[in-house]
DNA sequence: CTAATGAGTGAGTACTCACTCATTTTCTGT
DNA sequence: ACAGAAAATGAGTGAGTACTCACTCATTAG
């Protein structure tokens, strides 16, 4: 039908959908390929045709899948969320946070899947640091270092004021999408409280 | 030996202490009950005499164990920390969490089973959420109502103003404790960075 | 119309799992 | 020293696991 199977098949994209709702609903070693097969609607020798194993499954929605379609998108937008230059650091936070979160809101299954296997797995470990460490710090490191000598943030280390930046943000997302769901009015209203609690925080 | 064996036996510390390095380790559903009595230098079968099941074993772990015997302790300082009254809202944070976060530290393996199987247990999101409903949030949220009004913070819903406190220490704690090993000096800079952040971040 | 292909199958394999229970070892009171 | 009780044992069990492979059969190519 399609000449370019090199890319991703009808079948390998039903198994990674089953294997993402059910590692996400019960964790990747409770959950069994049987399981994953009958959710597919696929024998479960046809899994072992496209992912060697269980676990090379598992890599291929972690790995690959996530860190190289799913966040590069993301990372263009942030790019030039980090062109721009804007007169505040606070219209700078809004902008770079705003439709990341909206981007953690759509892959709510995978995310939850990364977080809860990020302690038992090495490799996902090292990718997310990866990642994290050579294009995500150096960009919002050198946009901390601008805010600290305009006189806007306070000097302290920057991994300090990522961290101070990150976690309030990070405990948004995890109260209003995976904690309790509230009205979409509410949780803009949560999301700027938390905004102005991290200028204010950031204060010299 | 000890006629008071209504209480805990030394197989069953032997059990319980194997269980919790190896849940912590592996995860619960990673784990099996043969690593743990060989852990635990006993035979698989006395396992199933003091635990009738490997999930039994787990909730006396995060549930009875740790939740009646190690927290109470724990909320008795706390009601202590809450009966004083503190001049400013400052020294109650600080006084408030620098012996909770060593209590943590003290208890790494225990909370760390207990976050990785939150998502998979509702038994013990149960148990969490009567504690902190019940328990915890009652004693904060007279303290956090005393300091609005007093107007040293700002006028927003108790559970938004939890939120904003927490979080932040809840990324302290992880990015100590749990991810990198800093100097205890260091550890103590970070703390101080962090409160002074809520600090500001809740001015009115 | 025939031959070749390969995605899809599902019973089968070796193995691990949580859990049981008949047996042995250790402890206790007299 | 000894009987009876309690504790501990570990081989055994059936269910379930990840993974394999000989086979089917619709689709395509010659």
């Amino acid at each position: 039908m399609n000449k370019e199977t090199n890319q991703i098949t009808e079948s390998q994209q039903k198994i990674i959908d089953a294997a993402i709702a059910i590692f996400s609903e019960k964790g990747y070693a409770a959950s069994s390929t049987s399981q994953i097969a009958k959710k597919a609607g696929l024998a479960e020798g046809t899994i072992f045709r496209y992912f060697r194993t269980k676990k090379e499954l598992l890599l291929s929605i972690v790995g690959p899948y996530t860190l190289k379609v799913f966040l590069p998108k993301a990372i263009s937008d942030f790019e030039k969320v980090f062109m721009d230059d804007y007169d505040s650091f606070e219209d700078f936070l809004r902008a770079a946070f705003s439709n990341r979160i909206a981007l953690v809101k759509k892959n709510q299954a995978v995310v939850k899947i990364i977080v809860q296997e990020l302690p038992f797995h090495p490799e996902i470990r090292e990718q997310i640091i990866e990642l994290f460490g050579k294009k995500i710090l150096p960009l919002v490191e050198t946009k901390i270092v601008h805010f600290q000598q305009s006189g806007e943030i306070i000097a302290l280390p920057v991994k300090t004021v990522v961290r101070l930046i990150v976690t309030p943000l990070v405990g948004y997302v995890i109260s209003t999408y995976f904690l309790f769901q509230n009205t979409e009015q509410n949780n803009q209203e949560e999301f700027e409280s938390t905004i102005q609690f991290i200028v204010k925080g950031l204060c010299p």
